[in-house]
DNA sequence: GACATTCTATCTACTAGTTGGTAGATAACA
DNA sequence: TGTTATCTACCAACTAGTAGATAGAATGTC
């Protein structure tokens, strides 16, 4: 958890963040984050030319941020079902911190509309997560912590898909549909 | 499947849905909409008014399609598995027609952007598709068709969120995430 | 049946606002 | 003196949406 210098474009690639998880990549504009920040469009095209080099930047970081996490000694050192719990607050963070989708959904149904180099970067990000969670399954299973049907590959997309769907479906019913979705996972890795 | 006489404000619908499916709410101007069908931007407007009122008619429609096929006898008739193998077509459906995700999927990440009207419509959907599937699990595991942990909500929300987020993920990395996840959903309802 | 009127559906032509993006001035600073 | 970062002031393209003309079909009235 370093905190460097909040630069500028730190600060936009923050709002763009929040912005592109609230509203999709086609929800919001340079005007927004100006507004929000308090400083000239124009600003914002010094730091980003264009609103692809931002939204790059955005998944760029997140990748970055997801692959610390992984790398990090504390995490490392957890015990699987504490494992699986903190990344479940990953996803439950964009919840509780902005009414936000994660981003890898974000990504995915904006996909079409993306430049390809952002396209390109989603698969990277999707393709993390999907590789992460099926090592971490895969091991899991072997050391009996977890027991599961089928390949791990298969139910790690299980499992994204409902952390993923779960935070979509929790957003629009205002019912706490994502953990449930969170308790039902961790009921079904156990049977 | 009866084919009504297919007038233009219908044609703007398909057009609309299609374009709504692929590129999101925020994705797609009556520009597109316009190109598509070979008339003109206004004509859009004289059948509805604003984009608001097409994106209402798109979700109502595929509310109606849905309680459609509930109320088939067809559809009544039909063993467990197979009824849950057409619900899981449904969704398949969507991939193969065209390079898109589901309806639900689409409107939950754009919901903050979209009119109040559309997000209402929005929460009917889900809560649709949401009740269906609750309901169709608990016969189910009462006639011992199926079997899982939690409550038969719990199990629709993680059923739910795998269609959905499934749908999302296969249109990114061009594997065939879907059907793995349907598959993988099948085993876990026996289990 | 003939005629006038209203309705339906489309068009052309426009608007005000927003979009992403550029050019160039200016100031602070190394 | 050059570099970095910000600003003002643009721009062309696109956005949703409106006004008004027009043609054809349906409807009412004598």
């Amino acid at each position: 958890m370093r905190r460097l210098p909040d630069s500028t474009s730190t600060k936009i690639i923050d709002a763009g963040e929040k912005l592109l998880l609230k509203n999709g990549f086609n929800g919001f504009s340079y005007a927004d984050i100006a507004l929000a920040l308090g400083i000239k469009k124009s600003s914002i095209h010094y730091h980003f030319p264009s609103k692809a080099d931002l939204g790059l930047a955005v998944i760029q970081r997140a990748r970055q941020r997801f692959s610390g996490w992984c790398e990090r000694r504390e995490t490392a050192a957890m015990a699987d079902w504490d494992k699986l719990d903190r990344f479940f607050e990953i996803y439950r963070h964009y919840l509780t911190k902005s009414e936000s989708v994660c981003l890898s959904g974000a990504m995915q149904t904006d996909f079409t509309t993306l430049p390809k180099p952002m396209q390109e970067e989603t698969k990277g990000l999707v393709s993390d997560l999907l590789n992460w969670m099926d090592n971490f399954l895969d091991k899991g299973r072997k050391r009996s912590t977890f027991s599961f049907p089928g390949t791990s590959r298969d139910q790690a997309v299980v499992v994204l898909a409902v952390m993923q769907g779960g935070l979509q479906m929790n957003r629009v019913l205002d019912s706490p549909i994502f953990d449930m979705a969170a308790a039902q996972i961790r009921c079904l890795l156990k049977s």
